[in-house]
DNA sequence: GCCAACGTTGGC
DNA sequence: GCCAACGTTGGC
């Protein structure tokens, strides 16, 4: 079992709306970037991620989700009216890969970067660093585990 | 293969 | 809206 991030701006698609969707299930599609890609392309079913709001007031970690569907390819990049169109797509050359997860669960409280970057055992994250820009990327068990206590504890003061 | 120009991401 | 960081493109 592998443990991810995965960005989304509220904005385009919030884990309210994935919570909303038939099954609580959504394909992850619009990934344009290639070493975001080959993440999505080495998930696993059974695989967790944590579903991270960018461009958010604030910017944060908003519940897990859990991958349900492998890599395939995303339709979406050859799709003239998608705004993910991809014109060197095609059926025959996907370029582009999906994966699908269900939700698992809505933190009880959002964990927002500010209050990320002020615990220790999260500095290492791929998230937390200057520049950082990938909205699929891996995560280790201890990380991901410290956010998910986090998660489900009062805040610090 | 280098690298400048350009486009995008995302925090603030 | 600004802008730093980063990825991609394309001329050479």
């Amino acid at each position: 079992m592998h443990y991810w991030l995965i960005k989304s701006e509220p904005d385009v698609f919030s884990i309210q709306d994935l919570a909303r969707a038939k099954g609580r299930t959504t394909g992850w599609e619009g990934v344009r970037n290639y070493q975001a890609r080959n993440f999505l392309r080495a998930m696993r079913s059974g695989d967790r991620a944590l579903f991270y709001h960018s461009n958010a007031t604030p910017s944060a970690v908003a519940g897990i989700v859990e991958v349900v569907r492998e890599a395939y390819p995303d339709a979406t990049a050859w799709d003239p009216k998608s705004d993910y169109h991809d014109p060197k797509a095609g059926p025959d050359n996907p370029i582009w890969s999906r994966v699908d997860v269900r939700l698992v669960e809505i933190f009880p409280r959002e964990l927002s970067l500010d209050e990320l970057r002020g615990i220790k055992a999260l500095a290492g994250m791929e998230l937390l660093r200057r520049g950082s820009r990938l909205s699929v990327q891996p995560v280790t068990a201890a990380e991901f585990r410290t956010i998910e206590k986090l998660a489900h504890s009062a805040p610090r003061r």
